[in-house]
DNA sequence: ATATAAAAGCAACTATGTTGCGTTAATAAA
DNA sequence: TTTATTAACGCAACATAGTTGCTTTTATAT
């Protein structure tokens, strides 16, 4: 596992107490956090505002990106591929398990083609 | 197309002038649905409430099922298996839009099997 | 050690969706 | 056709997820 306050830097962000946290769960976690997931792992107190901010700007720079998902709690997941500031690219599936509402990022399927309707 | 009137009592549910309506919207779409495009495209005039309860109650017998989609909007898009009020059977993919943020039910493509991690 | 700008934190707000309850209207039965 | 029953509607109030503005704190460059 690399050093996160490296990958912050590497982003362009601040290593900061809570951010370091909140990269460490995700890769600890391998699939997809809601905000409040987040809170109730890394402590209720920390304000839901910080945690909100910390998902836009840790998406902005290409580290976690949205996922889709059960239930209407925006879900983040890391990048699995090099992402930046102007390029996000996701071209992979997702699995969302009816049974855990988790939302997984599967990169080795195929995208299949599928025509004009 | 089969008469929705006829499809509203085959699922137990009252033929009333919205839900005809919103069956109506759902088989022109042919993607998905938000509450609030519903109500943007049958009448701001219709009570929020009116549009929550008739998709649960659409979903609960069967005629729709929520679809997983960009944004935090809960989707719902046409159930195009027999689904009743204890058989929900959705074993497809979806195809959610960039460009649209449409969420689209795909029967073409086969489902991966995906082993345990 | 100091300056500066990013990140945190508080308050207030918006948007999406829910619950309770009284009223209206669709359907079944008389 | 009228009447009884209950689904569906609609209003008010509420709950939860997420946002915005602004001030304070703190990481980092100088």
């Amino acid at each position: 596992m690399q050093d996160h306050g490296i990958l912050l830097k590497k982003h362009g962000l601040r290593k900061t107490t809570f951010r370091l946290q909140l990269l460490s769960l995700f890769h600890e976690v391998r699939s997809s956090l809601t905000a409040d997931e987040i809170r109730k792992r890394i402590g209720e107190s920390t304000d839901k505002v910080t945690v909100y901010r910390a998902l836009d700007a840790f998406e902005k720079s290409g580290l976690i990106h949205k996922v889709p998902g059960k239930g209407n709690l925006t879900r983040y997941a890391l990048c699995h591929t090099e992402c930046g500031v102007d390029n996000h690219v996701h071209n992979h599936a997702h699995f969302i398990c009816n049974v855990c509402t988790d939302t997984f990022c599967i990169d080795e399927v195929e995208m299949p083609e599928i025509g004009a309707a």
